[in-house]
DNA sequence: CTTCTAAACGAACGTTCGTTTATATGAGAA
DNA sequence: TTCTCATATAAACGAACGTTCGTTTAGAAG
């Protein structure tokens, strides 16, 4: 009852939303400080609530981790990949993919980032379980990313000749590299970056 | 993860000897878990000696840090920058700085990988100097391909209208790409891949 | 042999982490 | 009303962290 008045968590508030609210701010801290930084303690304090109350949610602070990363592989699937699948199959597509993700990692104004699965703060997970679904939700991302440039060879637009493995390397090489440097540059100038990169490569690849 | 390949310290041995065997180890650490990973008591017990040992050489773990990255970083520059400057300036150097990368971040069989000044190792440092001394390394990084690019573009190598940011911006890309694709496929795939993404860029970026 | 000194040791310290236990509170069902 | 379960709390725990301190060791210098 200490911070009742200022409480982000009213003392008897619905479970799942108590839940949500711990998801979304670990989040927030991943963000800037990684996995290790949204500590149980800190996301106490910034909720207003208690440590073992916090804890009681997910049993384990693996299971915190578990949780924030499917939290964000299901935002990143529904903001990028779940929206591109209404562009048409071909490069359509794919630029659909590329232009979902620069979307994604752009900062909104006053909004923390969103992480991508490449993001910095999963560098070397220290739980096992953690890493695996990372490693998962990347290998979902390259397979959406190789689909739809297999897609576009398929329908002719890219040439037949052009390896798909090859071209989704330098995709997500751009990709992750816009996403990186979002904390050093302003994000227009790193998409427009992005973009001359993303182009120039698809006109490479361009059927003639 | 083994180190019992590794000389041990023995009781009376040199100072600065047992100064350097700490600081690789805790480099080939950082590379399987980050900077959080290279604990002092783990070292102390990797290297079988106390932990106020490997503690006394550096004052604190900030300083062990420092070293560390101090000492990745002069691996770095001697061993990619300045072989780079004996090749002729232009689009030559710039391929030199390039292969120079791919070689760093090729784990010799036996040994464990080195860190470029991108790897997902320095994530988000905890300490405020050990991000500095980062964002030293990865400027100075920058700044070598940038005049080495400008050079290019100086001697007519490359098209005076090409943008020397961009064209960074596309190679470190690929480059920070290869060295993190290092840990899931063989390096020979992830070179070759490196490699054929650059020379594409090249050959768009070349004076007509 | 004695003296000095760099180097490493070993035992503690305070802090923070994740975790456990036992307890209180409120909302809805009986 | 009373019972019950989900929710949150306070207090403590062991382990690991970086760090400090006094002591011991082994070679160098005299």
């Amino acid at each position: 009852m200490l911070y009742s008045n200022y409480m982000a968590i009213s003392a008897r508030s619905n479970g799942v939303r108590s839940r949500q609210a711990i998801i979304d701010r670990a989040l927030d801290m991943f963000g800037s400080g990684g996995l290790q930084a949204a500590t149980i303690g800190a996301l106490s304090d910034a909720l207003g609530m208690s440590k073992s109350g916090v804890f009681a949610h997910f049993g384990s602070k693996d299971g915190l981790d578990l949780a924030a990363i499917d939290a964000a592989a299901e935002r990143f699937a529904r903001g990028v990949v779940a929206p591109a699948g209404a562009a048409p199959p071909g490069i359509a597509r794919v630029v659909a993919l590329c232009e979902g993700f620069l979307a994604f990692v752009t900062p909104a104004p006053g909004e923390p980032a969103r992480l991508p699965p490449d993001h910095p703060a999963f560098g070397l997970s220290p739980s096992l379980a953690a890493g695996a679904r990372l490693v998962a939700w990347r290998a979902a991302w390259r397979d959406a990313l190789l689909a739809s440039v297999a897609e576009a060879i398929a329908d002719g637009e890219m040439a037949a000749s052009s390896d798909p493995a090859q071209a989704v390397f330098e995709l997500r090489a751009v990709l992750d590299a816009a996403a990186r440097g979002m904390r050093d540059e302003p994000p227009a100038v790193i998409v427009t970056r992005a973009r001359r990169a993303i182009d120039r490569a698809l006109v490479t690849w361009a059927a003639a």
